[in-house]
DNA sequence: GTCTGTTGACTTGTATGGAAGTATATCAGA
DNA sequence: TCTGATATACTTCCATACAAGTCAACAGAC
């Protein structure tokens, strides 16, 4: 196991001692395994990642049950815990998910538009240009925020938070990909789905979001075929 | 805390000391909970369910971990855990997700219906005719196992599973609700889905299923209204 | 009677030790 | 050089001990 990129050997996550450890040890490794800064395939253990922190293993032994529980991490009793490969068919799966459940979200908000939420959103797609062009870095956290409001102007930003764990899944592959995502063509969908939003065609506004949300069917296989040490098996063959 | 029922004082449920003991406790935790064995609202801690099923807190305390995450129960630090009461808001998202992943499922089905399917789902309809007859407290199964089906044969059995924390939330109220379910109107619906499946009919069989899982949000203002106890505050006022 | 400070019995959070099981390295023998 | 048994060093899992915080009851002052 080689982390340390800095003096403290922590890569940048650091751990605020007085709140619960636990908690926060999931929250940081989840985002490290997101982030391939913990490789996928690679071991672990919870006296290691303890060492690592300067804790005990009982909070890292609660952060690996949670991350093991969204599939992160694959727990073998007595022999070793190893950060999971991502799953062609998980991806696919949470993307099936998320389509569904945001297909009906978007049929809540064309059915009667309301005139903020759609001046709030129009004001995060000007932010979205603008981000894409100065620090693309962060446009998929922008683009996160999008959705996030989607669901909290129909009510359901619970049912955002239900699906967070969905998200990890699909969020290790979209950080494969930075670099080659099209961002232009995402904000144009997006305007798309607000503009259809406005114009109270839920019928249309879900087509948009439906054909948004299917976009990275096209990448997904570049994707894997540019990381095939990530992945594990092969989708069909 | 008053379980005892039997000589065990486990109420049934019994642990296999031979396997591991935080996700069996997970398991029939979540199962006295969603049965309301375990009462909304009472106290729990970890040190008395240990003493319970004669075991450390350790344990007992990554199956609370599981279970506070699923929303059933609320871990106040240094204070006390308690069984949630049931979240008007939280049935209604739970319902609102699995009507949107549902109505994606039968939508695949109907699209390319699969007569080997079909005709399983014909002999659980029957078989479902005869429990609602001779044991109606078996019901709930069934239905469960009918779903799962529709999911599995459209390939997506693993979105069956990510959604099994979701389930939590509706079962609670649907054990409040053996005795007035409706179930032959419920076994009619499941019909009507088939059908429309078997005739190549995605928006007949989309609706169908919506119209099936919407059947609850005519029972659940009564189901509140009989057991106010178990729920949170009032939906509007 | 009312208020305040203290005590003690709880709670969860964290640390540590040992038990059970597995993988790997080492070494004996052919 | 190769094969196989043994030992050592890991791993997770569970039990136990300690630390820190909270709450309720109670004693005493006003």
């Amino acid at each position: 196991m080689n982390v340390s990129e800095n003096d403290t050997g922590l890569t940048g996550w650091n751990l605020d001692v007085m709140a619960p450890i636990g908690p926060q040890l999931h929250r940081i490794l989840r985002e490290r395994i997101i982030r391939n800064d913990l490789r996928a395939g690679s071991q672990i253990s919870e006296s290691e990642i303890g060492r690592q922190y300067d804790v005990s293993r009982q909070p890292v032994r609660e952060a690996f049950i949670k991350l093991a529980g969204e599939g992160l991490i694959a727990i073998r009793p007595q022999r070793t815990t190893i950060i999971r490969k991502i799953e062609y068919q998980a991806v696919l799966d949470a993307r099936f998910i998320r389509e569904a459940i945001e297909a009906d979200i978007v049929r809540l908000l064309a059915l009667s538009p309301d005139p903020v939420l759609i001046a709030d959103l129009r004001k995060q797609l000007h932010n979205q240009t603008r981000i894409a062009q100065n620090e693309p870095e962060n446009f998929i956290q922008s683009d996160e925020f999008f959705h996030k409001s989607l669901a909290d102007g129909a009510g359901k930003i619970k049912v955002w938070g239900y699906i967070e764990g969905l998200k990890s899944q699909l969020n290790r592959v979209r950080h494969l990909s930075n670099g080659i995502f099209p961002v232009a063509e995402m904000i144009a969908q997006h305007q798309l789905v607000v503009d259809h939003i406005e114009k109270n065609d839920p019928d249309a506004a879900i087509a948009a979001m439906r054909f948004h949300l299917r976009r990275i069917l096209e990448d997904l296989p570049n994707i894997r075929e540019a990381n095939p040490d990530l992945f594990d098996a092969p989708p069909g063959a």
